[in-house]
DNA sequence: GTTTAATTTAAACGCATGTTTAAATCAGAG
DNA sequence: CTCTGATTTAAACATGCGTTTAAATTAAAC
């Protein structure tokens, strides 16, 4: 195949998809290059190793999203004291906005975030923490102003609820949606299922804590 | 080695310890036998393959668990007409049995299904459901008629938030017990995030469908 | 004690994986 | 055109995987 500059883009494309889809571990190097059209060699040639290809991939889209969520953040909080629900509604159009950079690019990241947590060996959690982690501390910050009646240390556990159901959701979203358009006749987009998702985690975030 | 009649036991204790932990796919039949002090071909002696090993695994906890989750089931619905949160509760003791056929059995078993769950090639889901899927369908039968106002197709998607939840929480749950210890001088066992969880979920899945 | 079936064992098989190599090809500068 | 550095290519490498094989060993029946 001839000289092609955008032999990284394409690479990057295939291997997204496909992550998303599959997982990493069981997503293979020769089938990302073989959906690429371009040669087995060229992964290493570009990105040094597997793991860091699979960083590239998940960077594409946390330096469009993680940003843009902040900046809805800060909007959010300096006209009111935002709701959880708003709260959890400020990342909609950050989310959404990752359709306009790729087709499918919401679901995509969704995905990629969900497999990222769930095989994640630590190389990846150290990854996201180390460049991301003053704007997930933003977010923390302000979900727990919001619920001030949540003493911190169930606030700690009930996010860590909420990540489970998210990350799971949207690993899962592919096939749930397939069920739910079989047997009910929804016809579900990953925004449909951001928009059931967030009153299901607001009102267990703020679920009054019962001493029983 | 000296034949040994428990071979096969050795083998399942050893597998199921190391999936819990590190998933099926992640966990490779010659780490098992090692683990096991067991020749490797023995796998395939005594079950055939890594796909029925893995169904054996999950089937030791499913026997346990189903026929108790059931029987709790129906003891609850005979004198009452019971609340979600006691729904969901009629699973602690069950799963707190689990205990007692092993040791960290409990987590063990939850750790399992949610690798079930996110792993699953169909192989599983179709052996679940087509092995225990009464015992599941009575349970989300009670769920729906405890939260009357929730249409199906919104308690389909509620439920596996709910899942997710439980799946991530408790493939989790070490690292977060120690965090909790560290920064909050919290000290959970896994009852008490069973615990901790149950209000969580129950408000999420009963929350009333907004329109917007 | 001998025979028979069940089990264990060491070795190999076939295949897929991520990575590396060295030659071939390309694009751009002089 | 020629040279140079970047990129692409085909091939091989080393490793790990699930599975199979055939011989060795064990336990039980007679």
């Amino acid at each position: 195949m001839a000289n092609r500059s955008d032999t990284k883009t394409r690479i990057l494309d295939a291997a997204e998809k496909l992550f998303a889809e599959r997982g990493f571990s069981e997503t293979s190097l020769r089938l990302i290059t073989s959906k690429a059209e371009v040669n087995l060699a060229s992964v290493n040639y570009h990105f040094g190793s597997k793991k860091e290809l699979i960083r590239a991939v998940l960077a594409r889209y946390l330096d469009r999203f993680m940003p843009a969520a902040s900046d809805e953040l800060v909007q959010l909080k300096a006209s009111s004291e935002p709701s959880l629900n708003e709260i959890f509604s400020s990342l909609v159009k950050p989310l959404l906005e990752l359709n306009k950079f790729k087709a499918e690019g919401t679901r995509t990241f969704l995905q990629l975030l969900g497999r990222g947590y769930i095989e994640s060996q630590g190389h990846l959690r150290w990854f996201i923490t180390t460049h991301y982690g003053t704007h997930l501390n933003e977010f923390v910050k302000a979900v727990a102003e919001s619920a001030p009646h949540i003493p911190p240390a169930e606030m700690f556990w009930r996010l860590h609820f909420t990540l489970g159901t998210v990350v799971f959701t949207m690993a899962s979203a592919d096939a749930l949606t397939e069920i739910a358009a079989a047997d009910f006749n929804e016809h579900n987009d990953i925004e449909a299922v951001i928009r059931k998702v967030i009153p299901y985690l607001a009102a267990g975030v703020a679920v009054p804590v019962t001493s029983q």
